[in-house]
DNA sequence: ATTTAGGTGTACAGACCTGTTCCCCGAAAT
DNA sequence: ATTTCGGGGAACAGGTCTGTACACCTAAAT
């Protein structure tokens, strides 16, 4: 009875469809976050009934994947490896946080409701420690690497690297500075001081 | 027709069924947060109808201004006034960020959500503003007060400070350090590195 | 003894959300 | 020409929330 149906031109379509929805989904997540997005409004924003949502993303977690790596090939974070070229430890530094803080000026807004959530919704925690905290780790790793300090002072360099790598800090730090290199300079000398 | 009548003994009970709703919305704040706790949850847990909650907070500023109140006088924030017997400015520092980090070690968990909140909650972010808003910029001044550079370092100064008087800050140094004495270590260096 | 008013209990109407189901269309695949 | 299936449209049953309304009880105030 069943014969043969291979997709072709339909599959088209329908990844289109599909990826109105991640569109959507992105452009809700990175304004009141991935907790207030509701399938509702997805959908509503997609053109698409609710079903169809679902059709496509049975469950949280598929979604999020989606959209993470859709946010993630349309602002790509900077490479750590491409700054181990620099010898240098702090033009190293500001080198590493320039970037940085350049991703931050033009993604900043989108980023910090996702990280905001993070801290409370389980599914974009799981999401986001797969994809971006490894990616921060290996930041923080490849700034330390040159300054080959150990035991405590290796562990308060580490520390206060974090910190200046975080979204939240960044923020501060744009609020109350004028421009990206007195950013980069604030964060540099706090890091020198350790 | 209307008889004079004054509340005397039921103003006491009416005053006590006004603070168990006071302290179960608190609770919800911090744990759930403001943005999330719902008139609902705040009744059933105080013991009262929902119409009892409404005729004692009309509005939701309401609420949240007797929580802050009842917050403040339970778990006052250090005064920055004290510190300033403290001449020698690095000590000053050391005895104001110790300070601190003690009340955030305290309190550090039951303030994250409301502050989390603040940052997309208008009525939240209104209430904390006017409270504890002024207190750090005071905090802030205070601490950077003895230092006196003037200009550029100056505002490096100003911005580092009120980095590390942050919660967010506090509990990135607190999860990355062993010891008080360290995280304030972290930051006096950092500063010192201004 | 009589009035007053804080609080209970219950209910309503409206808004928004969830996940699922059934019927149907029409363009793509055979 | 005929089958297939992605998606539209509409509806369901169930959940949470909001603010407001009515009748009622009862202890406190007179």
């Amino acid at each position: 009875m069943t014969r043969p149906y291979r997709l072709q031109q339909r599959a088209l379509t329908q990844q289109a469809t599909r990826l109105r929805i991640v569109e959507a989904a992105v452009a809700l997540h990175t304004t009141v976050g991935p907790a207030q997005s509701s399938v509702s409004e997805i959908a509503r924003r997609a053109g698409v009934e609710r079903h169809t949502f679902y059709s496509h993303f049975p469950d949280e977690r598929t979604l999020l994947a989606a959209c993470a790596e859709l946010h993630g090939e349309q602002r790509p974070l900077p490479d750590p490896e491409s700054w181990r070229a620099v010898g240098d430890r702090e033009r190293r530094l500001r080198r590493g946080l320039g970037e940085l803080y350049a991703f931050y000026e033009r993604n900043g807004d989108a980023l910090a409701p996702v990280v905001r959530d993070a801290a409370v919704h389980g599914p974009t925690r799981e999401i986001f420690g797969r994809t971006l905290g490894k990616r921060f780790s290996r930041m923080r790793d490849v700034l330390a690497e040159p300054f080959g300090a150990r035991a405590a002072r290796r562990r308060r360099l580490l520390t206060v690297l974090e910190l200046f790598l975080t979204l939240d800090v960044w923020r501060l730090l744009a609020k109350a500075t004028r421009s990206r290199a007195e950013a980069v300079d604030v964060a540099v000398r706090a890091v020198r001081g350790q």
